[in-house]
DNA sequence: TTGTATGCGTTATCAG
DNA sequence: CTGATAACGCATACAA
């Protein structure tokens, strides 16, 4: 029967509806500017023939994909879904489409999926913090690919940045800490290299002990990988040492959960004898025994004005401009004083 | 100074190399076809031009796009988080890109996502469960895009499935449940409509009570979506029944956590007083206390074969194979006898 | 081994 | 209001 059964194209409903491809084209993308009786039989073809425009040409004659890139560090963990969630559900209203990579915390990953993104031909790119290389700034610019920063909050740097402040959100839990009686301080903190979140909250923690007259170089740190067993592992060697701290800062909750966990199996008591505190607020923060005193980042929040904000920066209606999300302490049962 | 500064293409690569556009291609896809010398000429105007190859430009060319699409009902959820990740580093690993969006376990959401994908020219689609309209699948199939399931198994559907058997799985914990003991079981599941994972899971415990002098019929079920504080209100309303169920069957881990916590705040023991399962065993399962009895369900395992799978499937290695995961029980502490 | 020329499916410009 | 037609950037048969 003639030609094969493939994807119909313009071509095909023009054909059908007997009209030229720029009058299908028209009534699919400005149907205003058709009179209702051609558009009628036009969008009659489209649906008989089961016509999808092909997205790859669209980009190519328009020079606009209405596609969003984001990268985060890892899918598999609740730090980034929450607010990735929203991010999304925020540019579907507005007629875009999110494109997720993860980057498994590697910056030349990071690097190549960025490349891959903008050759994708996606409008504007969501990053996760802003350490990276000036190479790769250099290549967003000369792309002229509007990009926006989140989960990081920083407006003197360059891109823009909706998100919440690291360091200034630890530094007010240590306070707490602090003023609770805790001198012996240890932090068990995410990787810092190449992560400025992370960075941001051991500086936090820092502040808060110079501004408290303790010595910041006194603070026992840890630096592993963002899981629960790390977070264990960690714990466990804290607790080996002597004197042992009184209190085990986490750089995020998930840290702390583990910390939580290895204190169980050690059979030491949380907050009598240890106390712990962790970061995000995730799920898990509530759920665990005793629940974590924490640090709320309102993640759903902030993925949605983030999105906002890119759109705008995409449209041309915003140069870009740095929102930064408030966070706020949670106290639950996992911080007390020190025992005496 | 002439043309403004904006992305170069493979015409600038070409003219600064000094060669055709062909060439430049050619280097860029088969370098074996090309000279050694001519190659080293062309890939030096390549760095230096800061070349990337336009993507949809290259699809429409080509009429290959190297991406895989996903669709899944949420990311903010351990459960396809974990396998998913896994999904895509195999892919990567195989030199493709995966497209992700959710469909808010909304099927016209979904549709909508597939034609989207599918527009983008997606080579290959993995969605979640069988449970679909026709029509979708009418569709895959005029678009002729390769498609597979994950997260359910069933070698007798259409498309080809690389999953688990949630009806199986859940069948064996039941009969772990009656076996101790229990009879009066009461499920709190996740919402059938639609989702035949969730559909298999209650089959799963009836067919186990049947198979048992039970009467399936006798199942107390309450439906509700994957939280935990939903979890934790189903649970609340089935311990006023009386008499109260001795075991609370949940449809995943999430909803059990949610049991827990109810629990918890209604001073019931857990699981001296009533016994609770989860199904999953994601992360949380091992934190809580008690730690949840469950059903282990390998995701990565999961995740990286159905990589193997589809990709061998989009490039014509494979007919499409459906693949069965194992699952297995894991008694943790909160199944035990019920009380006297 | 390399170059030439054509087509991929749309959008957008410009006439009619 | 509608129809030709020229891009868009790349891959690829075909020629040289």
């Amino acid at each position: 029967m003639g030609k094969t059964r493939s994807a119909p194209t313009l071509n095909d409903v023009a054909k059908a509806a007997g009209v030229s491809t720029a009058t299908v084209s028209r009534c699919l993308n400005s149907p205003e500017r058709v009179i209702e009786k051609t558009r009628e039989r036009v969008m009659h073809a489209v649906e008989s023939l089961g016509y999808t425009p092909n997205f790859a040409a669209r980009v190519m004659a328009a020079k606009r994909s209405f596609t969003i890139g984001a990268i985060i560090p890892t899918m598999d963990n609740a730090i980034f879904a929450r607010g990735l969630q929203e991010f999304q559900d925020q540019l579907r209203e507005s007629g875009y489409t999110l494109l997720v990579s993860s980057s498994a915390y590697d910056p030349k990953v990071e690097h190549e999926q960025i490349r891959t993104l903008v050759a994708r031909g996606a409008d504007g790119l969501l990053l996760i913090g802003h350490a990276r290389d000036a190479e790769v700034y250099a290549y967003l610019e000369k792309h002229q690919i509007p990009s926006l920063v989140a989960w990081s909050y920083d407006p003197h740097m360059h891109p823009p940045s909706v998100g919440f402040g690291n360091a200034a959100a630890m530094d007010e839990l240590a306070q707490s800490v602090i003023s609770v009686g805790h001198r012996r301080i240890a932090m068990i903190s995410g990787i810092t290299q190449g992560n400025d979140r992370a960075q941001a909250r051991v500086e936090g923690v820092r502040k808060a002990m110079a501004d408290n007259g303790l010595d910041a170089n006194a603070l026992t740190l840890i630096e592993t990988s963002y899981e629960i067993d790390k977070g264990a592992e960690a714990f466990g060697q804290l607790m080996a040492l002597s004197p042992r701290p009184t209190v085990v800062m986490c750089g995020n909750d998930v840290l702390a959960v583990g910390a939580l966990r290895q204190a169980e199996k050690l059979g030491i008591q949380i907050p009598e004898q240890v106390s712990v505190t962790g970061f995000d607020d995730i799920e898990l923060a509530e759920i665990v025994t005793p629940a974590l005193t924490t640090v709320h980042v309102p993640h759903r929040e902030m993925g949605r004005k983030a999105a906002r904000e890119l759109i705008a920066m995409v449209e041309g209606k915003s140069e870009g401009r740095s929102l930064c999300i408030d966070t706020r302490l949670v106290n639950r049962g996992s911080l007390a004083k020190p025992p005496c």
